[in-house]
DNA sequence: ACTGGTACATAGTAACACAGAGTAGCATGT
DNA sequence: ACATGCTACTCTGTGTTACTATGTACCAGT
């Protein structure tokens, strides 16, 4: 990728990312990844993705189901549960807020004192 | 604000905003807050502000110059230099990208591969 | 003298994403 | 039998960041 180091960027918003992916249908950690490395975010490790895992589940914001795997090891289903639903529509409005008023600092209220 | 703690979710783009905010105009650490809390950020506090003010320094994008003021003590005023104008290129580049995907999430790529 | 606004500075803290390594199950190839 | 590789989860430690809290200092108005 030619954008290095979106790390910093993407604190407080990978967050939200994996729990509107987890809204969208039940899944699992390694799917999540996946789905971020699709998206866009290729460097966002799998590490990372279990790291906030383990926080929505110390947080409560999912249910959390264990089923064996046809490839592999058995795998953690996630659910977003109300709290979970709830903090993800906190998250967008947080967001919305944000992104507009980033967008209008770029947009240049160029304020000519002239 | 009804929207409470943003903390996370600015970090990585209020340098960002800071660089941008000083590309329009030379100006100094309070005006800066000030400027940030007239956009929206109400919560940035002015010792934020002049960590991210001292980072800059220490990274060389700004140029430094102090002066009086009429009001209180002296100023110390920030023009961004080549390395200055440079980063903020770069964050803009990133903010596009980071926004864009994010966007794309919400707007919900459904894709049902039916 | 006191208060309040202006202006800069810094030590300590919490939160977060990441690096890196490890454990484990299963399938395939040699 | 052994190695490789993919899937899948877990954990420890690190660096970066914004915030908290506090302090210093200068000046104006009362």
């Amino acid at each position: 990728m030619i954008l290095d180091n979106l790390t910093e960027m993407l604190k407080g918003v990978l967050e939200g990312c994996v729990l509107e992916i987890i809204s969208r249908k039940q899944t699992y950690g390694y799917e999540i990844t996946r789905q971020l490395h699709a998206l866009g975010f290729t460097d966002v490790v799998d590490g990372t993705v279990y790291t906030i895992l383990v926080r929505l589940e110390k947080n409560k914001l999912v249910d959390i189901e264990t089923r064996p795997s046809e490839m592999g090891p058995p795998r953690k289903f996630f659910t977003l549960n109300d709290a979970g639903r709830e903090e993800l529509r906190r998250f967008w409005a947080k967001w919305e807020f944000v992104a507009s008023k980033i967008n209008e600092l770029r947009e240049g209220n160029d304020e000519r004192t002239a």
